[in-house]
DNA sequence: CGGCAAGATTGATAAATGTCAATTTATGTT
DNA sequence: AACATAAATTGACATTTATCAATCTTGCCG
């Protein structure tokens, strides 16, 4: 199946994420011709799921258009949130070839993305150590932004929790002039962040009230003063 | 340097810790062999870092004797500590070999180390798909233990996380019908976990006066209960 | 063995966050 | 545009957790 590789923006390419820009795993361009002719396309609409915990991980997946959020429900209903993947991003990094997937993955949006067999990435790997080596940075990277989260969820109060959210956004997001859309509900960046629904509205509140940000339509969001932001995440 | 492979402990090999044991990347005795005949020994005195944020990340380490902590800490002084490691277990895994440690780790006790030289170890894994498979797979098994603590971390309370803390290091240390020896202090689990030292106390406090648990001099810890510790975590 | 210093625990109180219901606002449909 | 529905926000109150100081305990060292 051949694909347009321009289809896949580069944006992302930031911080504190799970996947970040897909340019930066490739071992130039024949890594992405590569993938290209051996993945397919694969659609799905609004709050589906693309893959569930505990499946066999067959596949590594990039979304070409929309959103995804990675997730895991306990037996008791709580949910935490691990992240938010946009255009361009890996999902399916975290997960070793031989296991089964360990979060579940639902599309925010109508989604496209292309999907890769482990197996055949596999392949890849066993050929050509530099694209392994990219493939591998890439997870520790991953691996690094986790650690960037952990930090904010084990050190800082549930409003700098929600602020250091939105200043995350603003890079990962297409954003023009500090305003920018948000894919999520309230109830998902509540679970990201570790607070209930109430405390994550309050915080907006706070924030605006503040001058910091503006909300014109509940997903638009205005930055209006980045610095102030920066400044009331680290206290 | 020549270095006995039988001191290195095996144990530790599960659940939600960052370095798991050294048997699970080994491509059989070739491979440790292999490391055994490359690898430095340090040695430092209890308190002392092995390594900074920031520093070049030029090895991985192994404990051979002693235990480590993992942490951050940031410009106001909020300290998270990320992960204890034992003996056995691998230290340098989350950090690009181009890119510089993202944490510092600390010796809670006298240790002692191998060191491996990330350039050698990249070497190695070039030439040896299978090598390199193993200790890819590695690193996304912690990258799943992360996943596991930043749900706990999201969505526990604080007397959960605690409970949770100590089934982990019933698997994870030397025990004896139930019973082990904490390394780390009281401010270092309650840096682990989120909260104040007060907080931690009332913890263990509380799981005591439960008959849960029962503690004999601050860091010899006894849990009698299992079973409803278990139960108590998943709410 | 006694005394000291650091670490651990507890108490009183304040602040942050959760709970649950009421209300307002947004979104999608005719 | 008016409606119906779901989502977001807010208010009142309960619970959890932090803060800070006092007290108790442990481990260490002479």
């Amino acid at each position: 199946m051949s694909l347009d590789i321009n289809k896949i923006s580069v944006k992302n390419s930031l911080s504190s994420c799970f996947g970040t820009g897909l340019d930066s795993i490739s071992g130039g361009d024949e890594f992405l011709s590569l993938l290209a002719n051996h993945a397919d396309e694969v659609n799905i609409t609004a709050d589906n799921y693309l893959l569930n915990e505990g499946e066999l991980a067959e596949y590594v997946y990039i979304p070409i258009s929309g959103s995804v959020m990675l997730e895991r429900t306990a037996s008791n209903g709580s949910r935490q949130v691990y992240a938010f993947l946009f255009t361009g991003n890996i999902l399916g990094l975290s997960t070793s070839s031989i296991a089964s997937y360990n979060f579940s993955a639902k599309a925010l949006s109508d989604l496209s993305a292309i999907r890769i067999s482990r197996q055949l990435l596999e392949d890849f790997f066993r050929r050509s150590f530099e694209i392994s080596k990219k493939y591998h940075t890439r997870t520790e990277i991953v691996l690094s932004a986790m650690l960037d989260h952990l930090f904010v969820m084990g050190q800082r109060t549930a409003h700098q929790r929600l602020a250091h959210f939105l200043l995350d956004m603003e890079n990962r997001l297409f954003c023009h002039k500090g305003q920018y859309n948000l894919p999520m509900s309230r109830q998902d960046i509540a679970d990201y962040l570790g607070m209930t629904v109430s405390t994550a509205c309050r915080g907006f509140t706070a924030l605006k009230r503040k001058g910091w940000i503006s909300i014109a339509s509940n997903s638009l969001i205005t930055i209006h003063d980045k610095d102030a932001l920066e400044h009331y995440i680290t206290d």
